[in-house]
DNA sequence: TATTGTTATACTCTATAACTATA
DNA sequence: TATAGTTATAGAGTATAACAATA
């Protein structure tokens, strides 16, 4: 599943770890790295590479905070990037979705929701 | 999720992917390489260091077939390892399927099935 | 000619340790 | 003293290309 989502997202030049990061900056401008990395459950070192990808193909922007941390904002480019990945998203888990049958469909995501919840 | 069933699985010495392939064997004796990586939809020159690890642990026998391909079996140190595991994997589906409301449970199973059926 | 087992290689993802600078 | 950002590094998982030997 995870790996067909992976191939819907590569034509827009987007990783799943980039969509989600951006949809997390989206929903919380002015984040720190560090921050994000812990929503993401991904280590501070590992987020340098991503967010320096997402920099150098100018959808995110960094400007320094109080000299030790970095806020986190998309710019234009990225918003339209991000709206891009969202539709994807959104066709791909019609497309689960509708793999299940109809009388177990309601429950799915609830089901999905509990497991990581808590 | 999956990462909790490899902590669980790793005090055994076990992989993931280690316990899936003996599953396999056990349940397809004979079975060759190419077959399970197939099965399994592990990439031919990835099961190599994968059977070489379980052959190495003394859990798995390869046995040449017909001078091309080698048949692959279980040793018996290699079943109880698997009768280990699969008690592991078990408990590990009912502390999953527990985290999901009751009303929805029913439903769940069948509907993982679904989403890679055919 | 297609398949098996294998080697070599590269890329991604992830985890850890260590460093500097700042809060 | 704890945290932010960073670098370097190592372990896994995975994908591809190539080769020899065999079916």
């Amino acid at each position: 599943m995870m790996s067909e989502l992976v191939q819907r997202l590569a034509p827009l030049g987007l990783r799943f770890a980039d969509s989600s990061a951006m949809m997390l900056i989206a929903a919380n401008p002015g984040i720190t790295a560090s921050a994000l990395g812990r929503m993401l459950d991904i280590q501070r070192a590992n987020m340098v590479p991503l967010l320096n990808r997402l920099e150098v193909a100018g959808l995110i922007e960094r400007k320094p905070l109080n000299g030790k941390s970095h806020s986190l904002a998309l710019t234009e480019a990225g918003q339209a990037k991000l709206d891009q990945g969202e539709r994807v998203i959104a066709e791909f888990e019609t497309w689960l979705i509708d793999r299940v049958p109809e009388e177990h469909r309601p429950h799915f995501k609830p089901a999905l929701d509990a497991l990581w919840r808590d």
